[in-house]
DNA sequence: TATTATTGTATCATATTGTTACAATAGTAA
DNA sequence: TTACTATTGTAACAATATGATACAATAATA
């Protein structure tokens, strides 16, 4: 969650949002899925001058649709546009309402929120997920982020509220859905090696896979076709690149 | 969505119930299946003297977790007790907002709401699916319903606001969970022929299935276990009766 | 006792998956 | 040039799963 950025008409002088402008009580959460040398990223913000880690994620507009808000949140607090998110799971226990961090994100900019704050009330986030192209993904902080960056999966450092725990749960989504959908791609470049993919699923899975029935099964599905070779200057064989065809 | 009744301080006559005490613009919608003569029902209310049909839906209570409240809601509004429900996806455009049904469940309470009024406004809705047995959930409708019953699936009348469309996703949802939770099973009484649990398989994937097949594959799965035979009266051998183990 | 409808399972063919093996490289080093 | 190494693509076989058919074993009924 986050101060969200007012639309045009407003100055960044005046950033604290009016709360009337948002659906009370409702927020997004995103998680941004990555791959690079073998291991998941996600993205994560670091609330200016606190230190605290979080999800990009924000406000529902009384205007937007809340898909439509997702992709607007995303592109605004991490400058990536044009992802397509899915919604994973809506987070909604009393337990994760914890005013304290989003008190001291807003002191850290000058703020002395009343306690009745709409900010510091009691949030329900709906959590989406995506996958990018880690090498075309360039993440941008928003005004409210000292950085936002990517981070690996495997050693988060701790986040904000219930952060962790919605991360986990878009891993179990990922990993359910991972065969149903043609997930992987969108997580590699345009073009690939077998081995690039085969590491891509081993790594979302978190087990390993055979070679030979991985290669049978990918070609098998008539979903990737072959380019040329990628001469890397390894003492071995080259392998052939591939690059997925979605119209099938 | 409905006018949800108050906790117990409150009398009935004061049924309008006050915003404060609920998140504003959330709501909850219920798609309850059931499974009765070979056909897939699910429970619909009817308001109160307007003819308005509409899934078993509430509001998120300030100091009840998310999941919580869509169990109560359940509850409160069709008797059934100690049900599970899942999530199955977040309602969110704003084509949703029509504020004339609403207005008149409330007018058909004697209430004559201004346009401001919280329950006009837009909502965000979560929703969830239930699998239940037919024979032993019997709907009670509340006070705000004429009735509360069940549906063919298969010839739903028109139902308010979108609710037409959170059934179908929530069918959607059902069919693709089919295979990999064992939600069959709620949908049956305690004990079931293989017949039975075959029809019930194919009503949900709308599609045949091979007998020897289906036998084969659900007694290999160890999930089932054999009882006696059953006796129907039919001038045939007499089908096992089988039972679900769920610790395996 | 024959007939009928249904059930449980065997059987075979086919498809899918798990596993091993091996030829074909593309570089490196002798 | 010629081994040598690591990796790739794919063949080959086994094991398993699935699709389809067949058939014996009933419960009632006529």
């Amino acid at each position: 969650m986050s101060l969200p950025r007012m639309s045009k008409p407003l100055k960044v002088e005046e950033a604290e949002p009016k709360g009337v402008d948002f659906l009370p009580g409702l927020a997004v959460d995103t998680v941004i899925f990555g791959f690079h040398l073998n291991q998941l990223k996600i993205l994560l913000l670091e609330y200016r001058n606190t230190g605290l880690m979080a999800l990009p994620g924000g406000f529902v507009r009384n205007t937007e649709n809340l898909n439509d808000a997702a992709r607007r949140i995303l592109a605004e607090r991490t400058g990536l546009q044009d992802i397509y998110l899915e919604q994973f799971y809506v987070f909604g226990d009393l337990t994760r309402h914890d005013p304290a961090p989003m008190r001291a994100i807003m002191q850290a900019k000058g703020h002395m929120p009343d306690d009745d704050h709409w900010l510091l009330s009691r949030f329900v986030s709906v959590g989406y997920y995506a996958l990018v192209d880690f090498t075309k993904a360039i993440p941008i902080p928003d005004e409210l982020s000292d950085s936002c960056g990517w981070y690996d999966l495997a050693a988060l450092p701790p986040l904000m509220q219930d952060h962790t725990a919605i991360v986990q749960k878009a891993l179990a989504t990922l990993q359910a859905d991972l065969d149903r959908k043609l997930i992987g791609f969108n997580l590699l470049s345009e073009t690939f090696t077998m081995a690039d993919l085969q590491s891509l699923y081993e790594t979302i899975l978190g087990q390993p896979l055979h070679r030979s029935g991985f290669q049978r099964k990918i070609l098998g599905l008539g979903i990737v076709e072959r380019l040329e070779k990628q001469y890397s200057g390894g003492a071995h064989k080259a392998p052939y690149l591939y690059r997925f065809v979605p119209n099938k």
